[in-house]
DNA sequence: ATAAACTTTCAATATTTATTGAAAGTTCGA
DNA sequence: TCGAACTTTCAATAAATATTGAAAGTTTAT
């Protein structure tokens, strides 16, 4: 196989991946791209390369700017913008994970926490259930919340370390 | 508030949260009304708690059931099927994640592999960067894949043990 | 101050995905 | 074997989501 069809290939790919995870395929196409440009490109690469259209590849890159996985880039003497991705795995995931829990399961969390505080006979089986239910979630939550609160800040080098002990 | 209320808040939420992470809000609804119901219910009951279609309760039921998390229950002396949801919410999650694992990780880490043995100059900037951005990504998913086989294998307490050991 | 180069917006449109509901299929008791 | 009770299917439709592209906005060099 040769670097344009596997270029290709990996660009479909992650963007149907993408799909799969709530993720736009669009988005997850031009990161992609991005990913596997060694230099910063413009809007009209993107554009020519994805054959999608200006305002969405200016929305989409925009969106990835915000989950801070991509970055504008001016190169001196050039009056156009550039973008290029993060290109270090490890920093792209946690970033994912940070934005991620930010924006979903730390509202869920504080959701939780709310719907627990039901009135109501504790020993009625309904609402019995429905607080087992809600603390359950709530508990599995807060642990993986912890877990990855952790794995934010660490280092890839000091999680894999970690791992190792973990599963050895 | 009240039992219906939180009930309707929790499902709702649900529904939106699943969303968010590639899962139809219907299945994501039932499998939550699923979650708080302490017996099992008919098909007729989500159809009427939900207010959603026939054909679409089936179709969301057989997906959930798919998913290992939902199984139906002949109640003696009944005629027609009920449905209850896994409440561990330790085995709702491994389950969850072994599935996805199996539809979506694996298969994508194999493609993975395969992009890998790009015929070409490695010496080229293309080339290379696309080599060292699949590497890092089959490598970390690697890392990623045995760490959740370690999780599907383990009990919750093996696993919350461990947790605090890796975190103190 | 102007105009070319470039970026952003957003209403219209297209595409994808989910839902409906009636018809076909199945199961089971009498 | 019949028919009532129940489940499944799937073509048609609705709803949600993504995309386009032209117009408006912005920046910069002269």
């Amino acid at each position: 196989m040769k670097l344009t069809e596997a270029k290709q290939q990996f660009i479909s790919s992650w963007g149907a991946f993408g799909t799969h995870w709530g993720i736009n395929r669009t988005m997850a196409q031009i990161h992609a791209l991005l990913l596997v440009s060694p230099d910063p490109i413009t809007q009209e690469d993107v554009m020519e390369q994805l054959d999608v259209s200006r305002g969405n590849v200016n929305m989409n890159i925009r969106e990835l700017i915000s989950w801070g996985l991509v970055d504008r880039v001016i190169l001196p003497g050039e009056r156009k913008e550039y973008f290029s991705a993060e290109k270090d795995i490890w920093k792209v995931a946690t970033q994912i994970v940070k934005e991620r829990k930010k924006r979903e399961l730390d509202p869920m969390l504080k959701l939780l926490g709310q719907l627990e505080n039901i009135e109501g006979d504790k020993k009625d089986k309904d609402v019995k259930q429905f607080i087992a239910t809600v603390s359950g979630i709530r508990k599995f939550g807060n642990q993986a919340d912890q877990m990855l609160d952790k794995m934010i800040k660490a280092d890839e080098s000091w999680f894999l370390g970690n791992l190792l002990r973990l599963f050895k």
